[in-house]
Formats: structure tokens, sequence, C-alpha cells
DNA sequence: GTCAAGAAGATTGTCGACAATCGACAGAAC
DNA sequence: GTTCTGTCGATTGTCGACAATCTTCTTGAC
């Protein structure tokens, strides 16, 4: 019974799982670079077609993707980029800001240094990305600020909850481009949550989170919107 | 243009796309009935062999189990039924608090009149079920009225979130048996929420889910504790 | 007796093919 | 001109088979 866990780990264990992972990862792209519009139809010989490989891998790399809510799929007909409703938008934000604020307040109850180093590399982040001027890449470090909330939470379902609605904020955000006039805006709407929990307040963290998430639920939807008034006109 | 809507739908709209559902349904039922105990593993050609089908569909309602909850996968190494330990079970409720409360409380705000008779029918029919002591259908009577209060939240992305927790806790419950050793306290835990709601006292509502969902919580981890400790000794 | 190496069996990952279903178009009936 | 019906092409749903991988059992050395 000496059961030998890990026999020297030397080499990374290459992804021999990974060709369903890989489609995964393609499609999303295209959907989050825009290069798929919401609307837009998947067909499984097609995309196997280009990828040189059959339908059971990007099927199953569909079924996935419906279940991260980039796709939606109707019988018999097969899969289509999900169609962004300033509603959904809504409702996303509002599951969002519970959840996200529960995990805070647990967050800082716990011992939140850890996460304060991610928290702010984050954060300096944006700011870099602000002056390069590159919104794609400061939106995914802004959700890699949120999901780390969730990540130092102590409660590993938050994470799953976030991930399951992330990626349908994240093309919520890529379809408006950017937030705000001022790049650097969004590192800065950031700060108050960072210090809250820097603080250990666990109150002042949950109000200044879902103050920041709030703001941005309204700038959002605002901009969605306008987008849609202007497209259907 | 005259786009006519709905031309008297006279025949009911019958399921066309019931295989995979139908898998779905079936072994979700072994699951919860206990015929397939946590750990267990599943092999699609098995079931594929047992249900007279070919495996593809078998595969494709395990991916949909496994975004429910009820089963994970190990790459290259198929299907098992989720182990079930005292973490998770407390994170899935801290998870359902930071959920429930806030459809709780947004259904409040809104008109709460047409959930009042849903949630009533299912208080009784947990009254009901306590009589004839079927404590797994009163089991799903709670389920289903927790369901209700997120279906008639007006956001309905907290069903779909509430959905992807729901079987998992509805696994736990099924194994530890019974929660309380009255069959009647389970409708009575559930009537200070009721009352909550028709008083349209947002607040309250909120507190009496969130003492109720706690409750539970407690008592639910408790007899798991123990049920782990007998089952280890 | 313990442990490592190898063979055999079982199971998943992937593939190409067929059947069922859907959407669009053309033609007939009114 | 409008509406219904039948056909056609395209796509999904399902299947059986093969290759890659994992598990288990056996074998052999120490």
């Amino acid at each position: 019974m000496s059961m030998n866990p890990a026999p020297d780990p030397i080499f990374a264990r290459l992804d021999r799982a990974g060709l369903v992972q890989h489609v995964v990862r393609l499609i999303t792209d295209a959907i989050l670079q825009g290069r798929l519009k919401p609307g837009d139809r998947l067909t499984e010989s097609g995309i196997a077609r280009e990828l040189g490989l059959s339908r059971a891998p990007v099927r199953e790399a569909a079924r996935l993707l419906e279940n991260r809510g980039l796709v939606v799929s109707q019988p018999n007909r097969g899969f289509f980029v999900r169609e962004v409703t300033v509603e959904a938008i809504d409702s996303l934000y509002e599951l969002r800001i519970c959840i996200e604020c529960a995990a805070v307040e647990r967050l800082v109850a716990g011992d939140p240094a850890p996460a304060l180093i991610g928290l702010r590399a984050r954060i300096d982040e944006m700011r870099d990305l602000a002056e390069a001027d590159d919104p794609l890449s400061q939106i995914e470090a802004d959700m890699a600020f949120h999901r780390l909330i969730c990540l130092h939470s102590g409660n590993e379902r938050f994470v799953t909850a976030f991930d399951q609605i992330a990626d349908e904020t994240q093309l919520s955000l890529m379809l408006i481009g950017r937030l705000y006039d001022d790049p650097m805006r969004m590192a800065e709407t950031h700060e108050p949550v960072f210090d809250a929990i820097a603080a250990r307040d666990a109150q002042a963290a949950r109000a200044a989170l879902e103050y920041h998430i709030g703001t941005a639920r309204r700038v959002v939807t605002d901009i969605f919107r306008k987008l849609k008034e202007d497209g259907s006109a």
C-alpha cells in the first residue's frame, strides 16, 4: 500500500486530451474576436472540414460552449452564436453582483493577503494596456481580476458559477468595444475595491464591488441600447 | 407581412428531440434513487448496450450530466458519479443562499401574486407526502418550491443558475434520506418564507429564506458528517 | 515476499457513413 | 395572387468500427 502519488513529474503532462479543448479555444476566440457574430450558424461539418477532423470533437466542443453560454443549440438545427440582448446583459450583471459580492465578503472574512498580489497585478496590467491602447486585452485583465476574487473566496463553487457566466460577460464587453472614453478609467474603478479588501473591511468591500459592477452594468446596458438603436435604424 | 403568430395550437408539440434527453432522465433517476452510488463508473459501452443504442447519445447525455454536476469526467477514463463531500455540500448551500435570496428579493419587488399559488401548492404537497411517508417525493416538492422562487424572480438567469446546482443539491438530500425526524417539519419550515413573500416584505423574505436554507445547511452537513464517520469507522 | 516490467483486456477518443429531419424552392389548386 | 403540397439539398442525429489509452493480470527478477 505504498501508493506512490507523484513519481517525479519532470515533464509537464502534455495535453493529450486536448483536441476538444483546442476546438473550444478556437471557436471561443473566433466569437470573442468578432469573426463569428451573434446569430451566426455553426455547422459541424463546416468547422470539422476547416480543421481537418471529424464532426465528433467539434460537436462536443459546441456542447461545452453551449454550457458556457457562448452558443445556443436548437434541436435538429444545430448551434448558433448566442444573440446578446440588453435584457440578457442586465440579468447577467445582476447575477454577477450576487455571486461576486458574496465571494468578496467571504474573501475578506478569510485571509485576503494571498489574493492582494494578484489583484494588484491585474490593476497595473489594466494601466499598462490602457497606455498601449489595447482594449481587448484590457477586458481580459478585467475578467481575470473578478475571477481572482472568486478564486480566493475559499468556496470553489463561486469560481465555477463565475466561469459559467464569464464568457458571456466577456462577449458583451467585446461587442461594445470599450466601456469608457478614458482608457485609464477601467483601472481606476477597480481601486476602491482593492483598497477595501486590503483594509480587510468586508462590508466596505461588498459595497465597493457592488458599486463597481453596478456602474459597469449601467454603462454597458446604455452603450448597448444605443448600439441596437443605431443598428436597427 | 401578415405573420400569423399562432393559428390556434390544437395539438401539443411533442418532444421529437427526446433520445438524449431520455437517457439523461434514466441516468439521473438511477443516481438519485441510489442505484448508482457516488464513485461508481459509468461505462459508455455498458449503458449503450443496456439501452440498446450506440455510444454517441449516451456520451452526450453524460456530458450534460457533467455540467449539471451529477457526474464528473476524467480524460481517457470516463465518467463517474460525483463523490459528495461535506465541504462540497457546504459550498453548495452557500451559493444557494446567495442566489435564492437575491431571487426572492427581486420576486417580492415585482408582483409576487402569480408565484404564491404555486408556492402554496408545493407546501401543501409536502404535507400530503409527509402523511404518505414518501420522503423522496417530498424532496422533489422541496426543490420545486425553491425553483419556483427563481422562476418568478423575473431574471431567468437565476433559474439556469439554480438548475445547475439543483441536481447536486437533490443528490445530497437523497443520500441522507430524510432531513427531519418529524416529516411535517419540512412543510413547516417553508411557511415563514411563504408568509413573508405574501406580505410583500422583501427584507423579511430574504431573511426568512436565508434562515430557512441556512438551517437546512447545518442539518444536512451535520447528518452527512455523521454518515461519513459511521461509514469509514 | 516485494516490486518492476510486460501482455492482455477493456474503455475512451476519433472517424466515416447512413438515416432522420429541416429549410427553401418550385409547382399545382383555388 | 395566395396558399398548400411535394421535392430537393443541406445539416443534424445516430451508428458501428478502428486507434489510442488506461487498467488489470501475469510474469519474472531480486
